[in-house]
DNA sequence: CATGAATGAGATTTCATTCAT
DNA sequence: CATGAATGAAATCTCATTCAT
């Protein structure tokens, strides 16, 4: 059903990934369709399923694409850092430009997915779970090294990523064009030392 | 058109109400279909639409009832304790046990919205912000107080309602059936002290 | 099914009748909600399931009331009237005055009820044969008299009838509130002499 | 939303304004459903609203396109022709042809159209009002050279469409399935002369 | 007799997906 | 490879009708 691979290079994949970010961030997974992608992408509707098997695979690829970009940039600048606070600190400060730069995609995240096909919903838990892991290894590093509590990782981990998330969404929600610095500082220190004084 | 008030008391609405809650939860906004609204909650399809404008009013209107449930009972309690600190805390465990009582309810929490017509939006936002609020001003109370630093309150708040969720999300995801209490003392302490040590 | 006929004397079906006219006339039969002529009539929505066998049956009857409404008055003012021409203006006069009267009922008489059950058609036609009858016994009798051309009875009757009804229309529509009587002298004179000089 | 233009040609919208024309003549606009257009027209239910932006859009623009064939075919015959009282009964005849060549559009153009959106309802009245208009010029031409009375002339116009339509529509109900001649020249006669002697 | 809450058949409309060109 | 005209499944919502009170 999916043909998304064993095509020849021609660019069209891209183009219509990147039309689908646009279209799937303003209206969401069910308001966009795929004519709407295909319009935005320059490409004719039927194109769309040569590359993608339906709109699902699409939108999980776009997913699948975006979460995969933040986790690379994050791995190689993890890379130069020393310090499980700095690590932690750097990865959410990427985390939250990433989601400023492609300003709605938080939208697209927090989607409403119930009921994908088993096969697409492991793919975006793999996906998530993959950027997640970044967060994990740091803290647990970061336990290992005593810099941390001794706390679940995962669920650290998920905290972090719903701050920033719920955080991010709301900024936008809000209108607030560009969120300032002294925000992420905040939110840095709010994951790092908590609100106590 | 909606004449969700004028009716005869008759628990109809609750059922409706209840069943919605259910539907929802499993399948989330788009999935749910009204018809299985009303045979969950053992009503005509009509019926339905004599209680609620439309399958968008109903979704919202659970929304609405529910988080109006939890921010009364959180507001209720934390009457009775003193100290921001404690303050917040319970609120953290408050809104961690709802989230596990009416299980799946983060789900519609985080459902793709996008698109609903203004009214209704602005309903969601508004019961969203209620609850929020709460938060808020335990926030505010703590920083005037000198408990707490001095950061912008609504963002802290929004943090912090986003660790919850994405915790009790990926702890349902995870059926992780009777999310264990460390979870939610681990949970407390990031957000008054952070991760580091 | 419609026992409209074995039940007290109450007035409420006169009541309904005089509700369904208001309703039908301004939103037509399938514009008409039950329930709203249910309002205006000040019952019950089930008590015109008493009076009345179905929304079909009660438009019918409503059909029916005015036109036997209007045919008999058009009859009894006929009697005193001589020579079949002073006869058929007479019978314009009155029909444009009626139509007048009860303002938009031309457009219940125009309305769309392709698909009436066999039954209702039948008496939807004998109400409107009833009423144009008494044309064509005017135009027989003038024909008789040699005041009118030998013309087949019937046509020209639903040709003055149409006429009429069309210029009825045509007023309401283009809201000319008090249509002044030129109008029906004009068109009474077309009746009768046609456009030629 | 409505695209009923720019699409290739295939003849399918033709197809489907016969289709349509066949199930409203029948069924009239409320009788009829989508989908029984589409059937007949053999057509699927979505090409419907590939061509046409909804039920009513269909209908109007069926409307539009016999009225507007109509009026074009008079008024090409109206050309050749001298004399008010000539170009009358032609049209007069022209019409009364064309509603027995489309057998039941009569029933259509007389469906209870009470409540089509603004847009819509405008574009019928200006459909019918262009036909109108040939027969009001012919009969202000009439006027001016004396071959007429001094009437108004728009009602003059409907008076005779009136009667044309109902004449129409009696024979059609009555099953009258090949109008005679004479009819015709029984009409033409009423309009030009009227019923006296 | 009177009522109106409850019902569900049925109609319009959208849109992902296919396939002939 | 690319396209977009064609399709029909599916979902929301309306409203005539019933029936328990």
């Amino acid at each position: 059903m999916a043909n998304n691979v064993d095509i020849q290079e021609s660019g069209k994949r891209e183009l219509i990934l990147e039309g689908a970010l646009k279209v799937f961030s303003q209206k969401g997974f069910h308001g966009a369709t795929v004519e709407e992608v295909a319009e935005v992408a320059g490409v004719g509707k039927g194109t769309v399923y040569l590359y993608f098997g339906s709109k699902t695979d699409l939108f999980v690829s776009v997913v699948e694409e975006k979460l995969k970009e933040l986790q690379e940039v994050v791995m190689e600048r993890l890379q130069n850092t020393e310090g499980a606070c700095a690590k932690l600190a750097l990865s959410i400060k990427l985390h939250w430009e990433f989601f400023n730069r492609s300003r709605e995609f938080v939208k697209v995240i927090l989607s409403d997915l119930s009921g994908l096909e088993k096969e697409l919903d492991e793919r975006t838990r793999e996906a998530r779970a993959g950027f997640i892991g970044v967060l994990e290894s740091v803290i647990e590093e970061g336990i290992g090294h005593g810099e941390f509590k001794d706390v679940e990782p995962r669920m650290a981990a998920y905290a972090i990523e719903g701050a920033i998330s719920f955080v991010a969404f709301e900024n936008l929600v809000n209108e607030v064009s560009t969120p300032s610095i002294p925000d992420v500082s905040q939110l840095v220190d709010f994951c790092l030392n908590g609100l106590c004084c």
